[in-house]
DNA sequence: CATGAATGAGAATTCATTCAT
DNA sequence: GATGAATGAATTCTCATTCAT
């Protein structure tokens, strides 16, 4: 099945084309520097890596935030969708759980300072809780949720502060610190939910 | 009997009084500094609330890390010294890792950014763990070591990873917001020692 | 009867209908923004009040000059038919003077930043004194003359420097300083016209 | 006698010397820019002219307009000095007020773009306004009382809006078209007070 | 030793103008 | 012809750091 966008809702969708290629461009370039400098990597070196000139990215990305968002939003919504199937393919709610948020942590620990900046507390990233965070909660609340149901895991952990944990857990766990493996300190976390 | 700093750990003991006073002054202002402002703050706010020039700043503290440093030495040594007391007086080797771990805890949530600063991967910093975490990483080895000597938790889990951790989960614990609460993640991660 | 304008005027009188009515848009789009935002409001919010892309204000108006003097011809016009007219019904060639400058002055007043513009000295604005002054210019000078043959005014002004002084008295009037009545100062300069 | 400031009263006004003169020197050069490019000047430019690094005006001028007041303090105060003095010296009050508003063109008509700054609106301007117009208004005013007071003049004519009159007047009178003889118009302006 | 003036690299952001579609 | 995406020069402002006094 075609593109419904350029299919047929759109009235004017010709030239935006190249418009969308070139948003892909910034977009990978984006994602690159943010790997290699952090998501508070200059605009100017995004654009450079990319070939075009700053205007461009502030057409396309008016703030820091819709960039950093604009990178990150097809993980977070696979993420998102991963949710209930795992739930319904594993075992038991915990298994699912785990399994999950070992996916979360896979994405995070391949983002370089996203987990920073989430927690930076500066007002230009909050937008970035509205797309991100407040977008997997609720997944994570359905799957403690159940699992707290089933009486496998203490009561009173609620979906946000888990996530929160998850990614100050993986804070610099890309710094390259040989003796700091944040996927393994997550499972200690994960495993002290079955703790009561 | 004389001060225990100056008479056995400093290496350069004959420091005049006055200047002693100035560099208090200095650490008093930056302390009050790093908790309104964070420890990005600007060195000029800093030596202006002093009352002293920049310069005099860079004089005793060449880097910003050598400031953070001596601000918060006192409060490090006398989390380095609680370990073994600790384990002398409880009950258990693991009640005592999880006493000293909240007393880091208290530590760390009132020092606004400080974590932050600690995880930045920022070169600049990496001295914080030269001066704060290898201070500490032995004290928690050894509590870890005998909590798992006595079959309390799970073996293979290192004193630096597990301070790094704590440090992680209590990092954005000052932007207030009310739904994430550190120290109960922190207890999550304690109890997740003794799973397996 | 064709309008004279077109007929009779205009080099180029063979536009097509849609095209007219095109520059029309623009022609109000610009003239609401100059209102809005005075002369030096951003082109690309003069052609998103028009609706149009930037580009098309480009070609209409290639320079920033030629779209303000397009905007403000009719009432130049306007304004150098007046002249012959006022001259003719007037008691005296002063009072033919003092009120056609009166209808300049309402010209002027209600076009936030035209006066400024066009003392900026900005070489971009250079063309509008060919297209306004220099069209007004003639037409002042001959009331001036006139006015001179009578005996009632002092001889000696030309006609270009009272044009400018009546535009540069006219400048920041629209800047809403209440103490500031641009069509009083210009009565006492054509007030002193007469003193000898 | 020996400079109070630097002789007795200050605690510290050792190495003031030099920056005064750097303040001197930046003065000189802001006033040469003004002259040149007008009051818009980019502060590189002055920094440039002057020698010394852009962070070096910021130090000394936090905004455009601290700099502009700086730069043409010194004439404003001869100005406002020269008020009474004239009233005193002159055959009439009016005699007095022609030759001050004289002295003001002068100060103006070699101010490029000073003129203009003042009646942009902008807010960065607004400064300008408390320093320079506020100050020279009441002078003004003075002499506008004593020449009404004489019988000289038409009355209900007030020092802002004569004051503010001039300086339009002036606006332009730099940009060199030999066409535009302010000074002139000023007059004009000034004999027209008479009328009535 | 202390001071704080000076430096200047660096980062953000805006907009006039061009040009491929 | 019309569109609006792209460009990048231009400008402002901030701070870490040095160094003359």
């Amino acid at each position: 099945m075609a593109d419904l966008e350029d299919g047929s809702t759109s009235p004017a969708p010709r030239k935006r084309a190249d418009a969308r290629r070139n948003e892909k461009t910034l977009l990978d370039a984006a994602a690159a520097a943010f790997v290699t400098s952090g998501v508070d990597v200059p605009v100017r070196d995004i654009a450079a890596k990319a070939g075009v000139g700053v205007g461009t990215i502030y057409r396309h990305f008016p703030t820091r935030a819709d960039l950093i968002v604009a990178v990150y939003q097809h993980q977070v919504e696979a993420c998102v969708q991963a949710g209930p199937a795992l739930l319904a393919s594993s075992s038991t709610p915990y298994a699912a759980l785990a399994a999950w948020i070992d996916l979360f942590v896979d994405f995070l620990v391949t983002k370089h300072g996203l987990a920073k900046a989430m927690q930076s507390g500066d007002s230009a990233y909050q937008s970035l809780h509205g797309s991100f965070i407040d977008r997997l909660v609720p997944v994570c609340g359905q799957l403690l949720e159940a699992a707290g149901a089933a009486g496998e895991i203490r009561p009173g952990i609620g979906g946000f502060e888990l996530m929160f944990a998850v990614g100050n857990l993986c804070s610099g766990a890309d710094y390259g610190d040989a003796r700091y493996d944040a996927r393994r300190m997550v499972d200690l976390l994960v495993a002290g939910l079955r703790a009561g």
